[in-house]
DNA sequence: TCATTAATGCTCAAAAAGAGCAAAATGAAA
DNA sequence: TTTCATTTTGCTCTTTTTGAGCATTAATGA
């Protein structure tokens, strides 16, 4: 973090001309996009998911994706909504890029000869308005469509970020001895920095000394795939992977780089909901107080005590009354709000400024 | 922002299969990368520029950029390190993935037949121990080196995005009555919605009925370009900026989009330093707290009463007294502080969460 | 009618943030 | 040497925000 500058006086600096890029290498990539389609039904976020065929005639699951064409569209997001819209016949509201993945080895197979693909990976949010004969049933499983399109927990893929009923156990369980296990393999003299930063990477990314933070969804799914116990990585032949016997399962494995673009979803999500108003781009247009906060838990996990959320989101200004109630609540109706599109001017950074805490 | 789903019940979702990928299209595309390599030095904000030749015999001033080759580059981020370091002998310490941008007509001159690049973005970090000849000196010009590179303020970019001396006066010159102009411009009957929409995205970006968001220096940069008020609109050919007739000079231009990068850079930096301790990238191993309070004001623009920065700071963990203090203040000697690296593992998001404020 | 269940309203204490006064420790000037 | 200007630093006081709990209200269903 601290490296001594390694400049020579003598010598000009060399930096390249930017013209000279045309020059000096033109091996093309392909561009693919690959969009993380989240809305949160019956408590539960999901995100849309597709089947592919694998080598062996088996399936994974993937993001929908597809190619982006320069030719064919002005920019990246205008491509990504078109072939969204065209392929999944859904419009997306809000979208947003999360990032650029160029790493060798991780979207195809090693074997595999295709040219060089950089994914670039995009969070979008719809609402839960679909019809239910394609959603999610109450019960949390999943139904495919004809296409082999499907609704499907996030929480499927990343079992160890659902702390809505608690620490999971699969921690104690699996990720803690073997973390450890894998922070320790590298304590073989020669080596004299690496272990440490394992240990520590460890700790800061699960939070092992201080608190869990909820954003680093990426950070832990690296982290453990690094360390071979995420299916992913035996798949592209990492060497911590194949140094395990069996190996636990950890969550529902994707195709290529998939898992990681969602890992990197959530926590973009997890992070921006805190200040800026992307809630609402999950919730339908009137909902009540007490849904909105399970929507913000079902995203964060386990947040605030039911009656200082009401008083920060409107206090914030968020929400506003529409007038109505709703029935059925099994108690006493509750009044219904919409979003207030008014704080976008009002505040910098109007969000649901949760911290963690208790139910 | 509420679209309605254009679901249609009797079709299958339709879909790709991501394997299909490969053969729908095959248009490649270059990767450049382009960095904004950031320090702060003598309380200035600068970044790291080179000159490059433009068709006409003249200069601009470029970020230093290079193309990415997967065959040559494991990942991104490697690739990047590698052309800094050996172009610019300079190690970057922190290194962060900004945006990913393929708008056409904005990387080259549209009447360029070069092919199609896609840009990513980075941001990188440096600490400001360069010797004194290649820097800048005191009273804010810039020197160039010989091989063109210099490092540069970032406010010679965006003059109004510097609010350390007061609101500038840029605006109420210039930029407000040419947005208001470029807004009603758009006031003709036919299209409804637009108008609407360039008011209230003015609003929102320059914060004209709130508050300021200084966060925001992408889409104000943004808006300015599609006002056709940034030069770089002209040399695209932007319809927007052929109907002034005498463009304002509103900053320095750049080449290619690399205003645009340095403007994602900007923003980004100004949202993490609040919840990162990425001031510390910026800083010697040691340094005074009002030092530490000069930084953040170069980047952030005037916050914090000088009382409560420093017992925000210390209280939050960031910084230890080394012992030392430093004399020839002007009055009495300050306490020498170093970053405290135990912070990352004792909170979850921890940097200086400083809110607009007074000096 | 009454028990149950949520929604909602309100209070109180603790913590954090905003703002200012004043003492301490220097270098420079008288 | 003394005084003064200047900057760092310590401390207090007030206001706001946050955390947590109790009490009331208005439905539903037995």
């Amino acid at each position: 973090m601290n490296k001594p500058l390694r400049r020579d006086e003598t010598e000009p600096m060399r930096l390249s001309h930017p013209d000279r890029r045309h020059r000096l290498d033109t091996s093309a990539v392909e561009i693919g996009l690959s969009a993380a389609i989240a809305a949160v039904r019956s408590d539960e976020p999901v995100v849309l998911t597709v089947k592919a065929a694998t080598g062996d005639g088996g399936s994974v699951d993937a993001l929908p994706s597809g190619p982006f064409s320069p030719k064919e569209h002005r920019t990246l997001e205008v491509g990504l909504r078109d072939w969204v819209s065209d392929q999944a016949d859904l419009t997306l509201g809000y979208a947003e890029q999360l990032y650029t993945f160029a790493d060798r080895g991780r979207h195809a197979n090693p074997m595999d000869d295709s040219p060089h693909t950089v994914s670039i990976g995009y969070l979008a949010l719809t609402r839960p308005s679909w019809p239910a004969a394609n959603g999610l049933n109450g019960n949390h499983d999943h139904s495919t469509d004809a296409a082999g399109s499907n609704w499907r927990s996030w929480y499927d893929f990343f079992p160890w970020e659902d702390w809505r009923r608690g620490r999971p156990e699969i921690f104690s369980r699996v990720i803690e001895p073997r973390l450890a296990e894998w922070a320790e393999r590298n304590e073989v003299p020669g080596s004299r920095s690496r272990p440490v930063a394992r240990a520590e990477r460890i700790r800061m990314a699960f939070g092992i000394g201080g608190t869990w933070d909820e954003e680093r969804v990426l950070d832990r799914y690296e982290l453990l795939y690094e360390a071979g116990l995420i299916e992913e990585a035996r798949r592209d032949g990492r060497e911590a992977a194949l140094l395990w016997g069996q190996l636990p399962k950890l969550g529902v494995s994707m195709q290529y780089d998939h898992r990681r673009i969602l890992a990197t979803a959530i926590g973009r999500l997890r992070g921006k909901i805190k200040y800026r108003p992307v809630v609402f781009e999950l919730m339908p247009d009137e909902f009540t107080l007490f849904e909105l906060q399970k929507t913000v838990e079902a995203i964060l996990g386990p947040h605030l005590h039911k009656q200082n959320f009401r008083r920060l989101v409107e206090s914030a200004g968020l929400v506003e009354p529409t007038g109505d109630v709703r029935a059925k609540t099994g108690g006493r109706p509750a009044k219904l709000f919409r979003f207030r599109r008014e704080v976008l001017m009002e505040r910098p950074a109007p969000g649901v400024r949760v911290k963690a805490g208790r139910m």
